[in-house]
DNA sequence: CCATCATA
DNA sequence: TATGATGGG
């Protein structure tokens, strides 16, 4: 998923406190609700349905971590991807037979009895389908949060608002937005800020990845970051067989990028997703305005329909209304 | 993922 | 108050 910038963005990548992140935030709708429909399962890799076999995991997911932003002064925006470029065909047909084959691994690892190899093959059957976008729009309607639908991709559509200021940063594990100009990337936005890794829980912080700050610690340009992007591979294009972020780098650095490719790969015209990258489709004709969560409604949507406990529910709105404070959530909404 | 509860 | 285990739908 995304591009395999890690290794030279990893020293630009900074913690950052919550109050530090308050403010206007775009979230990228396909990578958090991917994230969800992921991670929010029984050990068995069971997500969360009601009981028409409707998946919810995701639903709970957006509700307790929009309210809990809202309690640290984060108004989120949740950006929907449109249709992807052409050129990204290959990418989604790649992963859709990756979640088939985890769908079938998921079953005989589930008939073995082996219960983790369950749960890890479960996660990489996740899919974001229709229903869990109409559901997290309506959702995100009554918690009174705005989306933007992108035209094309979402990431793009999040680094344009991030550029003119309409939100102060992007959300995302991907790194895509930079090469889209977001100027400011925030990652790791858990509140619990605690993830099981192979048994071991470790701790994870929000970091914050400033632009500017990359392109001047390495001396390159964003069409240059581009550039290493197109080396390496991107959702768009398969990149040159053993080259990494790090030679891709020193490859650029020597304007050696249109060389390297026409000896690696002379059948790839890097134009168009260059342009793609650069010049993104976007949405300029939206509107952001935040309203508070419809108590009545979510109780309808999530307890009366998705079969979520009212008490919990409940609980939840209860914290965000006392908790904050009247008077700040008063100037938000 | 997040909330909640048991345990210390 | 902190940590770990468990359940949520």
């Amino acid at each position: 998923m995304g591009v395999a910038l890690r290794d030279i963005i990893i020293e630009y990548k900074k913690p950052i406190a919550w109050e530090g992140l308050a403010g206007i935030a775009a979230v990228d709708a396909h990578n958090a609700l991917y994230q969800f429909l992921s991670i929010i399962r029984q050990p068995d890799g069971t997500p969360l349905m009601d009981s028409h076999g409707r998946i919810t995991s995701h639903l709970s997911g957006i509700l307790f971590r929009t309210l809990n932003f809202l309690e640290m002064g984060i108004r989120s925006v949740y950006v929907f991807d449109g249709e992807p470029p052409h050129f990204k065909q290959g990418t989604i047909e790649t992963r859709r037979g990756q979640r088939i084959a985890a769908k079938e691994r998921w079953q005989e690892a589930l008939e073995k009895g082996e219960i983790g190899e369950a749960y890890k093959h479960a996660r990489s059957s996740a899919r974001v389908d229709a229903a869990v976008i109409d559901s997290s729009w309506q959702l995100l309607h009554l918690l009174g949060v705005p989306s933007v639908q992108a035209p094309s991709e979402g990431e793009a559509q999040a680094a344009f608002m991030a550029q003119i200021g309409d939100v102060q940063y992007s959300v995302s594990q991907d790194y895509d937005s930079l090469l889209f100009g977001s100027p400011v990337l925030a990652r790791n936005l858990t509140v619990s800020g605690k993830r099981k890794v192979r048994g071991r829980t470790i701790s994870i912080n929000p970091e914050r990845i400033i632009l500017k700050e990359v392109l001047n610690g390495l001396s390159i340009t964003r069409e240059q970051l581009v550039e290493i992007a197109l080396l390496v591979g991107t959702d768009f294009n398969e990149g040159v067989h053993g080259i990494g972020a790090k030679t891709a780098l020193k490859i650029v650095k020597r304007r050696e990028f249109g060389a390297t490719l026409e000896k690696e790969l002379p059948d790839f015209d890097p134009v168009p997703i260059m342009n793609f990258f650069l010049q993104p489709p976007v949405n300029t004709d939206y509107k952001l305005s935040w309203t508070p969560p419809d108590r009545e409604g979510i109780r309808r949507m999530l307890c009366d329909q998705y079969e979520f406990s009212p008490e919990r529910i409940d609980s939840a709105l209860d914290k965000l209304a006392t908790t904050s404070g009247q008077k700040t959530l008063d100037r938000w909404f």
